[in-house]
Formats: structure tokens, sequence, C-alpha cells
DNA sequence: TAGGGAGTAA
DNA sequence: CCGGATACTCCCTA
């Protein structure tokens, strides 16, 4: 592996760092310089001088049974990787009592599992920020929770790593530095051979043909030895005698030259630059740059982004050798490549490409861009190519400018593609609005409008399901479909990138012809395991914020997260036992309760001056709540007109400060979503509106599919920031049902947020609620009409047959573990404790599910016998008029919407 | 301009 | 252990 770094031959010892900048740091600094050798691995003779980890006494009983035997590092690895299915096992019962700690263990914030490449940060160190961009430069996230992060080293994380431009043993080094155990052979070996293969093979496009290519032929050979490459492999007749030229065909490596991204200004850009790269970067360009790194621009930027495969390549050869393969199966060989660990870099050099006529756009004068902008685009222009690959903003925080500036540096024909037409209209405003792109040379390209720009090169804005539909197409469709797909376009830009693996649109990767693509994403989840594949679709992750830097900078809301417990009254239970689960939902979402917790805390919040925002993945919750409480609401089928209308007396009336959302309204109503929340305003249509500065959010029902991270798109919403307003704090509430499904939705939801290294706490009672004046389904009586009204809503032919199924299986109701879902690492069934505030405190660390499973059955009885002697309400049979009646209703509400 | 079909989210 | 469920959007056609 080559560790050749220009002007450095040798690696830079830590002597040449600044040494006593501040106490904090200089602790550390001291001790690293023995550390920079990889020490050997610890004897496994018990008398080693240097201090054992031990986890308790049960840890220490199996390391003791293990100490004889010579080869007990196998048997730990076996334990240990028994235990891998475990996310976080980490804390569980692994048995780290052979790790060795170094003697100035305490000053060094991590620790690394040997075999599966976890490592824990210790987020109360003192030096914990420069480790943990350290880590997100080169692990992926697993949980940033207050005090201890953890992080993963994977293949993929390795490349973004090798991608941005560190180096091998830099992050070996750093990583043995920072660590409290040195750097285990296995990881050292792992991280070697994952960043070995990097960037030895890229995927080009000439003449709108793809060619795999590398300086290396036999790594060609290497790759050609697998059945789906070479099945994908196009067979050219070779035009030259040579032995080389037989198999591949082969030509002049690219040269690299000076850059400069637009928008960044002559000197004060590169400032900017630097201070982002160094930010981000951190101690892993720090500890081998240094602060020399302060010193020049463009070559600076080289020496700190150019990563192992320009110099692999110059070193080796100056030809590139080539394989041309089908462009439908480039899908099939860049998962293949990856799978291989031969992950295809995808790198543009559009300064000397002479075939694809050239854009004459750029940023206006006096658009600047931000920092942060900066950095992600250097990670993105780092070696003066375009690479292909994602950055993760939040997207308010100016993604679009980031696109923008992209498409302006590299100044060739563009096609942008968004999830929906109004984010397309959107794109073009903003490209109108930062660049000088002119309006021929800009199209918009969706159901309304159908254009080409004129001239050889230009812009194309369109949605990924215009361009991914292969049914139903119209005469004009098709016609320009042929024009996105004959030509060779420089650049692509995905706005929500997320989206792409989804079946139907992954195709536009492969259909359109692209030099570089740019993936653009608030959030890289997605509820399937489908994120992985944006590594080979697109490329690897070059950038992302991390929210609770960017909440403690001010940029974003400090959020509190609480999930209120509202207890089920007896009626609603009684009923939601007996029912299946999609009433069920409807149970606990109407649950008198919740109402009223929603009602108090709309009140507590409105007092403080709050503009809220209540949220229902349920439309008849939605309804009824808002009707209940009297409040506007917009759902789907909510008119344009008026949802434009709600949204400006939210904003604008001091009589409105509430307003109740479904979720997509949400998305829809302000665009890219309530993401971009106060950062902009927006604009729909003609209509131009403020977006509200919300500042507390409840949530009363989001089950919906809600089989993991829900809360993705809730965490997004959370990213509120009042300009100029310093220590501002969100609010979000999450209003859970007891002991009914909902609690475990909830849990899952959390995750997410946990993750993101937020609290949740836990509220079981509100004060005051019962003081409330005016509190809604106060009586009893109140109660059992809601639960009528609910009945009667639910009651639908399509479920007739559903009440027989259950009396022969599974009790009616019963919450079995099942509807738990299965018992995880991630989510076990402990994790919960009972609902009293003290239970909190973890004396009494009751799980959830053992305490009501029996609760829950005998419960389940009694109403399978009260049912038996007709004890329960009588329900309706067929009510198939209902369903016609709400989609009237819904023609109704769109109706008035639309008229005024 | 409504409604059908296809698609996504999670 | 597997599949199901809803709300919504986009595009195209009468």
């Amino acid at each position: 592996m080559s560790s050749k770094r220009p002007g450095d031959g040798a690696h830079n010892r830590p002597s040449k760092r600044p040494r006593r900048d501040n106490n904090t740091d200089s602790d550390y600094l001291q001790v690293s310089n023995e550390d920079d050798i990889i020490p050997p691995s610890p004897p496994s003779d018990s008398s080693h001088p240097l201090p054992r980890i031990n986890l308790g006494a049960l840890n220490r009983k199996l390391a003791d049974a293990k100490k004889d035997s010579e080869d007990h590092l196998s048997t730990l690895d076996q334990h240990r990787r028994s235990q891998n299915r475990l996310i976080s096992h980490l804390f569980g019962q692994q048995d780290f009592s052979a790790l060795y700690l170094k003697p100035d263990h305490a000053s060094r914030p991590l620790w690394i599992s040997p075999d599966d490449g976890h490592i824990i940060l210790e987020k109360f160190s003192p030096i914990a920020e420069q480790a943990q961009d350290f880590l997100t430069a080169i692990s992926e996230p697993v949980s940033r929770p207050s005090f201890i992060h953890e992080y993963k080293l994977t293949a993929y994380s390795l490349y973004a790593a090798v991608s941005v431009g560190l180096q091998t043993e830099d992050i070996i080094e750093v990583l043995n530095r920072l660590s409290k155990v040195p750097v285990p052979e296995e990881i050292i070996r792992y991280i070697r051979n994952c960043t070995l293969s990097y960037g030895k093979v890229k995927l080009v496009l000439k003449h709108n043909r793809y060619f795999v290519e590398s300086g290396h032929p036999e790594t060609l050979q290497l790759l050609l030895k697998d059945s789906v490459i070479r099945d994908a492999r196009i067979i050219t007749a070779p035009t030259d005698n040579s032995i080389k030229a037989a198999t591949f065909t082969t030509s002049k490596a690219p040269t690299k030259g000076g850059l400069v991204i637009p928008g960044t200004g002559a000197g004060a850009g590169k400032e900017g630059e630097k201070k982002g790269g160094d930010g981000n970067g951190g101690n892993g360009n720090g500890s081998t740059n240094g602060n020399g790194k302060a010193v020049a621009g463009d070559e600076n930027l080289f020496t700190s982004v150019v990563g192992v495969e320009g110099d692999e390549i110059d070193e080796d050869d100056d030809n590139v050798h080539a394989f041309e393969v089908n462009d439908t199966k480039i899908d099939d060989v860049k998962k293949r490549c990856n799978e291989l660990d031969y992950p295809m870099l995808e790198e543009y050099d559009f300064r000397n490409d002479t075939i694809n006529a050239n854009l004459d756009i750029d940023l206006k004068p006096a658009t600047v861009i931000r920092p942060y902008q900066e950095t992600s685009l250097s990670k993105m222009f780092g070696n003066g190519r375009a690479r292909s690959g994602i950055i993760v903003l939040p997207c308010g925080a100016g993604k679009t400018l980031v696109g923008i500036t992209a498409a302006c540096t590299i100044k060739k024909s563009c096609l942008v593609l968004c999830t929906s037409s109004v984010s397309v209209m959107q794109w073009k405003q903003q490209f109108m609005l930062w660049s000088n792109v002119t309006d021929r040379q800009i199209a918009v390209f969706t159901a309304d409008q159908k254009e080409k720009f004129a001239g050889e090169s230009g812009i194309v804005v369109s949605t990924y399901s215009m361009v991914a539909n292969t049914s139903n197409r119209s005469h004009e469709s098709k016609k320009m479909m042929e024009f996105l797909t004959s030509r060779e376009w420089g650049f692509i830009l995905l706005d929500e990138v997320h989206v792409v693996p989804a079946a139907m649109f992954r195709r536009v990767i492969t259909t359109i012809k692209a030099h570089s693509k740019l993936g653009l994403t608030a959030t890289l989840v997605r509820e399937d395991d489908k994120i992985a594949d944006l590594n080979y679709m697109i490329g690897p992750k070059l950038y992302e914020a991390n929210w609770m830097d960017l909440a403690a900078k001010g940029h974003i809301a400090n959020v509190q997260c609480a999930e209120v417990w509202c207890p089920m009254t007896p009626e609603f239970y009684h009923e939601y036992l007996r029912e299946q689960s999609r009433k069920r939902m409807l149970l606990y979402c109407m649950n008198p309760n919740k109402f009223q917790a929603c009602q108090f805390l709309i009140k507590y919040h409105e007092d403080r001056g709050d503009k809220i925002i209540v949220f229902s993945d349920n439309v008849f919750a939605l309804e009824a709540y808002a009707k209940r409480l009297r409040r506007l609401y917009i759902h789907g089928a909510t008119g344009q007109v008026e949802r434009m209308r709600i949204l400006s007396r939210f904003q604008h009336d001091p009589q409105v400060n509430t307003i109740f959302l479904s979720k997509v309204g949400v998305r829809s109503v302000l665009f890219v979503a309530v993401v971009d929340w106060v950062f902009y305003c927006g604009k729909v249509g003609d209509t131009s509106i403020d977006l509200p500065e919300a500042t507390c959010l409840i949530q009363i029902s989001s089950h919906f599919g809600s089989r993991r991270q829900e809360a993705q798109r809730l965490g997004r919403i959370l990213r509120a920031k009042r300009r100029n307003d310093e220590g501002f704090n969100a609010f979000f509430y999450s209003l859970v049902s007891k002991d009914t499904q909902e609690m475990f939705y909830s849990t899952k939801r959390q995750q997410f947020l946990i993750d993101q290294g937020y609290a949740f706490k836990v509220i079981t009672k509100l004060d005051g609620l019962e003081k409330l004046p005016e509190l809604v389904y106060r009586t009893r009586d109140e109660q059992i009409e809601l639960l009528q009204s609910v009945l009667i809503a639910n009651e639908n032919d399509a479920d007739l047959g559903s009440d027989i199924r259950a009396v022969e299986g599974d009790l009616a109701g019963t919450v079995t573990s099942k509807d738990f879902g299965p018992v995880s690492g991630r989510f076990p069934r402990t994790e919960r404790t009972t609902g009293s505030l003290g239970a909190l405190s973890g004396a009494s660390h009751m799980a959830y599910m053992e305490q009501n499973r029996s609760a829950n059955k005998t419960l389940a009885k009694t109403v399978a016998a009260g049912a038996g002697a007709g004890g329960a309400p009588a329900r309706h049979k067929l009510f198939a008029k209902r369903e016609r009646d709400k989609v009237a209703m819904r023609k109704e509400a769109k109706a008035s919407g639309s008229t005024g």
C-alpha cells in the first residue's frame, strides 16, 4: 500500500503538531509518540504489566477459563462473532478482558472492538470533538446519545474516507492514537484490505459507452474472472497488435490541474475552504498535515484530498486500460465490483472533456456560499475532477445552492431530478436566482411542461417519475425521453437522493448517461435496507453534517423530546382488546385521554407564545381532533387554495397558533417538507408564503408503516431554527396510548432520534390537566359517545370475516409478543420501563411486556365472556355506504377548498 | 377537470 | 415467519 504523500515521504510525527494549545489537548498529544508504531499483540501471559479491562465477574470468569489456552484469541473471536448479530452488543456480555489498556488510556477517548469494527467514543473526553470529526470521516455513526457514541467501520465508510482524501496509514495512525487499546491487528488488516483496492478501478463514459478503466491491467483481469462482470463486457475487435491492446483499450492517464469552485471568492473563499476542511477532516488531516494545511490553496487541497487512487495510478503506469461494459448491466457491474471490494470510482475530468459541449453558466457575482457548503463541495472537486457521491445536508441549509454551485463548476449539460413537480419549479427558480443561467438554457420536463433547451448544452429539471416511467407515456414524453437518453450528460443532480434506490427510480441511473452524479439529501435513511445501494449506484457519502453539532452551533433548534403516556379509558381499552389491528389503531388514536393531553399541551404552548403543529397520520383522527379542539387542519384532500390560506393565517394571524396537519400534508404544503422550515421562504405556484416558525410539534399518531425509524421524517421536521435567536428550543411531543401496540411503534420511532443524540423524556402525568377549563371528554358519557362515533366510523364490510378468525387463533385483541415485533438486540423487550416516574430511576426495571401480558390476557378473557353474554355494545355489521360517504366528503372538501 | 393506474413512504 | 396496511403524488387519458 502506498503511503506516499506529496512533500512528505515519512510519517509525520505528532511532534509537528502544536503542543500546548490548551491543557486538555496536551495530555493526549504528549502520550501519543510511542503509539505511532503499532504495538505488537500483547502476550497472552497474564503477568503482563498493562492493566486489564474487566467488565465484571462473569467476564473475568470467562477470561480465566480461556487464559490457559494458547489460542484463546480465536475462541474469543468465535464468542464475539456469535454476538455480532446484536447491533449494540458491545454493551452486552462481550468479553474484552483480553485487550490491553495503554497506560495512559484515561486520556484517550476510543474503544475499538477487535473483530467487527465497532468503535465506542467517550463523548465526555476533552478531545471528543476532534475524535468525532475523525470518526465521522472514516466510519458510520450507529448511535450518538449524550455520553457514549457508537461508530462502525465498514467497507463503505472506509471507501468514503479514502474518497475524500484520507490515506490508509493516516487512518490507522490516528485511530491508534485515539484508542485506549492498541488498534487490533484484525482491524488494521481490515482497513488495509478495504482501502488497498479503492480507487484502482474507474467507471468512465466515452462517446455514450461505459468503460471500466484501471491503471492496473491485472486488476481488470481479476474483475473479469467474475462471471457477472464478464457477462456485462462488450468485446470489441482489437485494433492493435500489442499484448495489452489485445485485451484492453489503452490510453493516456488524465492530468490534474488547478480548479476554482465558483462562489468561493478569490482569497476569502480559500480561507473558508481550509477552515471547513479542518473542521470536518478534523484529526485525520490535523495529525498528518497539521496546521501546515493552512498554508496554500489549491495545492494544499490536493495534498489533503487526493487519495490513494491518484498516486497509485501515476506511480504505476501513465497509461490506463479499459474494457467496455454493456450499459444495461452497469448497475450489476457496479454492485459486483463493490462486493469484490473494488468499488468503482466515478470521476469526471470535465475540464478535459472536449467531446461534450460546455455550458456557459456561472454563479452570479453576488452569490457567496457558506463555509459548510464549500466544505462539501471541496470533497467533491478535491482533485480537480468531479467525483460522484452524496452530500447530506439539512436541506434548508442550502442543499440547492450546493447543487447549483456544482453545476456551475462542471459547466456541462446537467439533469436535475426531483421528487415532486413543485420542487422542479423550485430548482429552476433557484437556478435563475443564484446563477446567470438564461431561460433558454434551462428547461422543465414534467407532465405539464415539456421543454427542451436551446443550443448544444443546457439544464433540464424533471421528476423521477417522469424519467423512470416506462409504461403509459404520452407522445410528447416519449420524444422527450429520447432526447434525454440519447445524449451524454456531464452532470446529474439527484435531489432527495434517498428515494433513488426505489425499484422504479433506480432505473434513472442507468437510463441516463451521466459522467458525474451528485446526490443530495437531508437524511440518508430508508425503511428498507436499500440505502447501502447508493454506495455503488451513486457513490460514497462525501459529506454529512452532524445534527448535534449544528444544534450546538445554533444552526438548528435544540429540541426537547418527550413521550406522553396516556392511559386508555376503560371503555376504549375494552373495545381495543376485541378489535382487529386496523380498528385498534383508530381506538388508540382517539383515546379520550390523548385528546385531553393534546388539548393541554396546545393550551400550555399557546400560552407560552409558541406556534404549534399537531400532526397525525390518520386522517380520521386528524379531522376529529381538529374539529373538537376547534383548530384549522390540512390534509391531502385539502385544496391548494385552502392550504395556502390556512398556512398564511398560521403564519400571520395571532389568533391562529395551532394547525393540524397530516403527514403528507406537511410535505407537500411546505414543499420539500418542513425540512426547509425557517431557512427560506418558498413559493407554491405564484403564491408566496413565509414558512411558519413552529416551535412545538405534537404528534398524535404516526402508526402507519411505522416499521422502523419513522422518526426520520419527524427528525427533519424538528430541525426548526429561528434565526438570530440563541438558545432557542423546540419541543416535540409524541402522544402514546398506554398498553397498546402504539407503545411498540413509538419505541422504534424514537430510536432514530436517540441515535441522533436526542434524549427522550417520558411523561406520565401532565400537571394541571384536570384543572384545564373546557377539558374535552371529561365525563364518561362524552367518552362513550366518542367511542361510538369511532366504532361507527370504523365499521366496514371488509373486516367481517376477521372476528371469526380471531376466535380460533389467539384470543381476540390479546397483546402478544407478535404485536411487539421481533425481539432483536436493538429493541430488547426490557427496554421500556413502567409508567411511573419513579420507576424510571431504574430501581424497578419491570419489563412492560411482562407486566401487561398477563393483565391483558385476563382482560381479554373477561371481554370474551362479556361478549358471549351479550354485555358488549352491539356493533353494526355492514356499512358499505360509509366508504362512499367518505369519498363524497373528500370531494366536498376539495371542492370547497378550490372554490374559495 | 376527474378518475384511473402506478408508484412511494415507512 | 411472512405479508399486509394507508395516504398521497404523479402522469396520462377521456
